[in-house]
This record gives structure tokens, C-alpha cells and sequence, in this order.
DNA sequence: ACCTTCTTGTGAAGCTTTTCACAAGCGGTT
DNA sequence: AACCGCTTGTGAAAAGCTTCACAAGAAGGT
């Protein structure tokens, strides 16, 4: 089916979740699978699976189901993980360096090209492979390095320059831990992660769930 | 209005955005705040933010807009953050530790009052005021140091027990940083926190918008 | 007391996403 | 070759969410 559609922000996380499934049956040695197997593991149905799919083309066989192998690299296609992306982080904290170690990271096809930081105790520091380098680098190593993707593990005071500059030398797209919504010009994509907003939901669910 | 009405969770994600937008105010010393105000802070819309609100009552003055104390406080009920929130911690590594040094976590009323890991090297370390305690605690600790809620920071391959065990000690809510889906009983509320997903959607968004 | 200027709260309209339901298609069996 | 059990792909219906538009109400000025 045609690729013109606005595809949903919900569609694009089951397809992310589609994929891990995908790769848990694959470890299970798996060959096909159906959209009533792949709904069962990630919280939805088998119709919403198909129309997920249908959007992208047709990859299953009627009767049998999808083969798990094509239908991954499929997924893997769509999601844009045919390919190496270069990643900078900015900010080595807690949250830099939890990122750093995420095992699935480099797995994904994230290669974390560079890390900066301002403050002056870690620059120098070396993390596996990498060394912190200070800010003011920041636009040199995006442009000298290829960097299609920053990650803001800083501040909230920080995030909005930070973004900025990062746009400025090129970047493509932003993934920000910040708790505070940045702007950024038409046409880059950015993503929030923004954990006391997903404790304070839970916490309004709890209140919820016990009012009953 | 009642608060019978399903409420859908971008709402509360949304109220959660208001209440830090609220604080900024504040801080800058504002007493009152306007629907349109409010939304131009946070990506929505005035009519967006109204009919948030109303889901909860009605908290506005015609020709006035809010009482930004009023409504801060307001918020902070509805999300359940007038009150002390006790959480243990299950996984004491990056992410755990990233969370656990989070400035607004305490601030928020959520008090990681437990740490718990398997990994005997980290047993017994101190984190703060806390010391890491063995997995094997888990339930003692839920039961007898009351805990509401649980974060989630271990690998997706122990995500599922740990949830179980910890469902039946007596948790309300789930925070789980484990990149699969768990299985919870009815009424047992879970926010995923997925980094894998979040850079996935990126690197979709960033494919979208580069083909147009 | 009235008029003007704002801004809320809300039914109704418009749009998006999810669910339903079923024809079409595949493979194995008789 | 025809049948049968399964499962996809997809219009159409249902449900859910957002935007619109406007009456109602509040405060301040004349």
C-alpha cells in the first residue's frame, strides 16, 4: 500500500514492539507467525497488527502467517534500521552514561560517535572507547563526524541552545531526556523521554484504579 | 465535572506538562495564567487545554484565566502527588542509579525508601541514605517498609518475575525500564519506559521526513 | 447601572484511530 | 480436483480525541 499515509506515532511503537517480538520468537526458533501471535505478546489484537502492517505493503502468506525472518528485516527497513546512524551525547551524567552502557543501543545500528559535557572534572574522561570532549566542540565534532542524531541527557536550562546548535550544524533529529519541551524548525523529528511525567501517570492511574 | 469519565493518557500527560509549565510561571512570579498562555508553552492548543481541565471541574475565572497556585495545587491532587509516594528500586545499575540521583524524583514526593540487586559485588553498597539490599529481600522489604511502587531497571529476561513477585507483595503501580511487555494483573497499572523505542521512532521520523 | 473587553466551559462538528467482519487466498488432505 | 481449516488484507462501522464556535460570566471603566 502506498507509503504516503501519515503514519501514527502509536503505529510506529508497535511496530518497534513488533520487532523485539519478532526477535524473541526468532531466538525461540520460529519460522512463521501470526498476527494473532505477535497481538498476544505486545498488548494489542490481530487486527490492529494487520492494519499496522498493511500500511507499509502486504508481507504475510494467507493461511500461514508471516515469515518472521522477512517480516524482521521488514520491520527493520521501516524503522530505518538498515542502516548505521551517528549519534552524539550530550551531557555525560547519569542518564548519558546509562545510555551509553544500553546494550541494545549499538545492536540497533546507534553507533555513539561522540560524547560532550561542560563540565571540566570530565572532559578527558575516558568512556570504553570514547573520550569526553568539551561543548564548544559541539558543532565541529557533529560536522567533522558525520552526526545524524543528538541525545540532550542535560539540564532543562541547557536543552533549547543545546538543540539549536546541534540543528544548526546539521543534525537530523533529536532524542531529549530534558523535561522541557524544545522547539525546534519544521521537518526535525524529536522525541521526549521525560521520566517524572511517566511517574506522575502512574501515580494518577494508581489514585485511579483504587477509587473504584 | 465527574470524574466517572475515562481519561485518556495523553491528557495526563498533558496535565503533567501543565503542573511544570505552572511551576516556570510561578517562579517568574505569575498569579494568574490563561488557557492560551498555557498551551503556547506546551505544543496544544487553548481549547486543548481547556477541555482538559474540565474533565476535572472547572477551576478557571471567566475573563480572568486560572489562579496559578490554584491550579498548580489542583494538578498536583489529580496526579496524586499530594502525597508520598514510597518506591523500591529493583536493579541497581545505570539506570537505576540514573534515577536514583533524578533531582525532581524527591522533590515530586516519590521517596526511593529501597534498592535491591542480585549482583553480589553491589550488595551492601551505599547509595545515599540507602544501602543496596539482595534480591532475595524484595518482598520483606515491599511489605514491611510499605512500598506503593516499583521501578523496573532490570534486563528485559528478569523483568517479568520481578514484576510478579512484586505484584504479589503488594505494589499499586509499575515503572518498568525492561524493553518488554509485562504481564500484570487487572487493575495493576505499568508505565514502559523504552529507550530502544524511542530512538526507533527517531530514526523513522527522520527516513518520513527526508523522503517527502 | 450599563457597556466593553476578556476568557472560561462546553455541546457539536470534524478528524483520527481502532475494531469488526468477511471475501480472498494458501496448503494440506481426501 | 474439490474441499477444509486457517489467516491475511481491507473496506466499513464504531469509538475516541481534538478543534470549533459561542453563550455565559467576571472585572473595570464611564
Amino acid at each position: 500500500m502506498p507509503l504516503s499515509r501519515r503514519i501514527s506515532d502509536s503505529t510506529v511503537r508497535r511496530l518497534s514492539h513488533y520487532l523485539r517480538v519478532l526477535e524473541l520468537i526468532q531466538a525461540d526458533g520460529g519460522v512463521t507467525v501470526s498476527s494473532e501471535q505477535l497481538a498476544k505478546r505486545g498488548h494489542t489484537t490481530a487486527a490492529q497488527v494487520r492494519k499496522d502492517l498493511s500500511h507499509f505493503g502486504s508481507f504475510g502468506k494467507r493461511g500461514l502467517g508471516y515469515s518472521v525472518d522477512e517480516l524482521k528485516d521488514r520491520l527493520r527497513t521501516i524503522l530505518g534500521l538498515d542502516r548505521l546512524w551517528r549519534v552524539i551525547l550530550v551531557g555525560a551524567g547519569r542518564i548519558g552514561s546509562a545510555l551509553f552502557d544500553y546494550p541494545d543501543f549499538k545492536k540497533r545500528g546507534y553507533d555513539c560517535v561522540a560524547i560532550v559535557d561542560t563540565d571540566p572534572e570530565k572532559i578527558g574522561e575516558r568512556w570504553g572507547e570514547r573520550v569526553i570532549r568539551p561543548a564548544e566542540e559541539l558543532e565541529s565534532l557533529i560536522r567533522e563526524l558525520n552526526v545524524n542524531l543528538v541525545i540532550l541527557a542535560v539540564p532543562a536550562s541547557a536543552a533549547q541552545v543545546v538543540a539549536e546548535r546541534s540543528v544548526n550544524a546539521g543534525v537530523k533529529g533529536i532524542l531529549n531526556f530534558a523535561p522541557v519541551q524544545i522547539q525546534v524548525p519544521e521537518g526535525i523529528p524529536v522525541e521526549n523521554v521525560n521520566l517524572v511525567m511517566e511517574l506522575e501517570a502512574l501515580s494518577f492511574q494508581i489514585n485511579r484504579a483504587s477509587e473504584t
